[in-house]
DNA sequence: ACTGAAACGGAACGCTGCTCCATTTAGTAT
DNA sequence: ATACTAAATGGAGCAGCGTTCCGTTTCAGT
């Protein structure tokens, strides 16, 4: 997580420092091409504009989900830290359910086609499905239990269903006016609220 | 809609009775491997199980979505009608709208890869989004406006937005049983529901 | 039967993912 | 400083798929 000052410890040792170097250009070469071309964009454009070939990027991640989650990774780690910081500060578990998500939708549609390849069935993608599982899984049961727990929403609702229906809803073209993922996920977490007179 | 019998009006005239033939053929084969493999599935192997050239399957449908779309014909057809027809029947416009939204969802979750087709923003199905939501979305509309009509659910909700929130949840792998896009929707549908006290 | 046009099949092209290996280069021992 | 070794590299090469193009076959009307 820290950053691989000279002063720091060594990020990975036992790595030439040219390799070092590489990854570091290739994650930066991806990152660019995957704003203007989503995440699926070809190899070869990656390492063309890394200017190095596609065997490197493919030894330095081996599947493409192994890149897309270096890429992101600095985000993901945000939202998982957001999910206690926000249940500490928030008015009620609920809210704090709400901004979660409203973080993690954020960060799902303004990455072109990110949605998209976490919901993808392709093999090429489950390393990246694993990883956001990993990761933000236990922060959502969090934050759902402690709603439940608060008598803010119904119980019952499993945090893996709610994550992929959140994803999913995130899912497909990006900036039609007629579609806004957010008003929907307002819908949902309104059907998952208790009645206020329980 | 009607069969394409000896005594009922020629389906498609001006067609030599080869294609016609032809056409029929490769209709069933891309059936029987949309099943297996998927509304993805090469347009080579679709050829293959008809037993024909590719060429002739680009010629009787342009673009993959002309396929998919005829061979789902019926199915998009039975949704259409029974739209009117639970309107009709049901005990509320709300319940109409519900189990109407069941037939979509059991549609469209039977049909491997059909609903990231739906959603996909590739070109390629452009077309078969637009025959949905041409065939599908007003019978959505009429539903939805009743029952905000009746007073069952807020109003503010547009047809569109809520077609594709569906077909959205529904996308992903088969036969997970940690998720079922079914709940999720229930949910979605509880939270549209209006307040019963006004 | 004859013939023009419709229909056909599959080769061919372009693009992509992924792998393999001859070559280059960084780091180290002398 | 030089030589050596293993890590690292780059791009050619193979396979799969979508789509087009064209020489050949088959239908249907005379």
């Amino acid at each position: 997580m820290a950053a691989e000052g000279p002063a720091g410890g060594s990020p990975s040792r036992s790595k030439r420092a040219d390799a070092q170097r590489n990854r570091e250009t290739v994650l930066t070469a991806a990152a660019e091409v995957f704003v203007t071309s989503g995440v699926d964009a070809p190899i070869r454009r990656i390492a063309a504009q890394a200017g190095v070939g596609m065997a490197t990027i493919y030894r330095h991640f081996p599947t493409r989900a192994d890149l897309v989650t270096a890429v992101y990774r600095h985000q993901i780690e945000a939202c998982a830290e957001a999910g206690p910081r926000l249940l500490a500060g928030a008015a009620s578990p609920f809210d704090a359910l709400r901004q979660w998500i409203d973080l993690f939708v954020d960060f799902l549609v303004t990455k072109h086609g990110l949605a998209d390849a976490l919901q993808s069935d392709s093999d090429r993608f489950a390393a990246l499905h694993a990883h956001f599982l990993d990761r933000l899984l236990p922060v959502c049961a969090q934050l759902l239990d402690a709603a439940v727990e608060a008598g803010d929403i119904r119980p019952g609702t499993q945090p893996y269903e709610l994550m992929r229906g959140i994803g999913n809803l995130c899912v497909g073209r990006d900036n039609d006016p007629r579609y806004d993922p957010r008003r929907l996920i307002a819908l949902l977490l309104q059907g998952l609220q208790r009645p206020h007179t329980s």
